[in-house]
DNA sequence: GTCTATAACTAGATAGAC
DNA sequence: GTCTATCTAGTTATAGAC
């Protein structure tokens, strides 16, 4: 255990994972940890500091885990799937409530709301280039810019998440369900040629009509 | 004012609205709300308790306010200009943090947990029938179950909002422009006839081929 | 029903010993 | 660098006056 900083960071995160960010103060870290809750003081300007710390040093150890395998997925049903383990495996280890729970703590903490929304716009930009290496020359590569969908994804996952806190575990697995089967038809739309491509953007951006409320 | 159990919840609502549920303690509810503090525990049990009720209170109001305007919806381009109208009424009012905010305490309250889930399948309950009367005969329909629908959309838009407190104000509208091009692609899926859904439902479903992992 | 007063705890943060 | 001890101020919840 050689960097005392880490040794705090690492007691913060398996609080906040086991008992929630509210249960996280100086004393509850320190009982964490087996050190003394002066400590915290020492190496961080105040508690609000290290939940910032903590943010982002898990949410960096989370993205080093996944962003190879982003990389290497293939269509948007594989994405699905990869969503899917991804639940799977941080669920388990707490990881996915960390998040959500250091997103909660930012309405009350600047800093804290500084580090994870940084968190999160990191999520988008390793989410992104994969988002357009898919979509490529889908008709829907026009209508969705991949920044924005990247966004867009790693926001409503948070959500889907937190939610799912609420209730069982298991209602996660049924709703990836219809998204896959969304997913497979965009695949289907990718394996259409150029020309078939083009074809559906002019009909879809066609006539866009009296359409605004 | 006539309940004071409703102006316990009212001052609740206001205090989590402007500082956040973990701001919240019986003490500074009551402050809010110009009473003593050991009023809370005469109507409610805990202060968990009241949070809880005030989760239950807010939200069937907020629904209360649009289910008319969904039931109204005709396209799904105007579903995303409502999800838009809502979002830009509801945070000017606090109501979208109050949302998340209780979602937020759900980790360490499982009453505000209890409550706050079922507001959410309220929202999916709502939003269900406008979803399954706009896909239709859409060959979208076959794709998606209409309340494994309702309950994405709903979680994902938690999270957009949760997410969006972390950044500026104006993050969201941008995304929602995407999210519209993408109903308006849908909305054109749906003019077309029963026949050409057909030929787009055998098409999409045909040869799944080997797409896990 | 609503109040004041109080008990029993826990919080963040600092002083100063070692 | 890490500790103990302590200050001040907050917390939930209850007792009992009115």
């Amino acid at each position: 255990m050689p960097d005392p900083r880490q040794r705090l960071i690492d007691a913060t995160l398996e609080l906040v994972r086991r008992d929630g960010v509210a249960a996280a103060s100086a004393r509850s870290i320190a009982r964490e940890g087996g050190f003394s809750q002066a400590l915290v003081f020492y190496h961080f300007e105040s508690v609000e500091d290290l939940l910032a710390a903590a943010s982002d040093a898990g949410s960096r150890e989370m993205i080093a885990r996944w962003s190879a395998r982003l990389d290497a997925v293939e269509s948007m049903a594989a994405l699905v799937d990869l969503a899917e383990d991804l639940h799977r495996d941080e669920e388990e280890a707490g990881n996915v409530t960390v998040l959500a729970q250091f997103l909660a703590a930012s309405h009350q903490h600047p800093r804290v709301a500084a580090a994870t929304g940084a968190a999160l716009d990191r999520w988008a930009v390793v989410l992104e280039p994969t988002l357009e290496r898919l979509l490529g020359d889908s008709p829907v590569a026009d209508l969705l810019d991949a920044g924005d969908l990247a966004r867009l994804v790693s926001d409503a996952f948070v959500g889907i998440e937190l939610v799912g806190s609420t209730r069982g575990p298991d209602a996660l697995q049924h709703r990836l369900d219809g998204l896959r089967h969304l997913a497979l038809l965009v695949d289907r739309l990718d394996e259409l040629g150029p020309a078939a491509s083009r074809a559906i953007r002019t009909w879809a951006s066609r006539d866009p009509a009296q359409r605004r409320r």
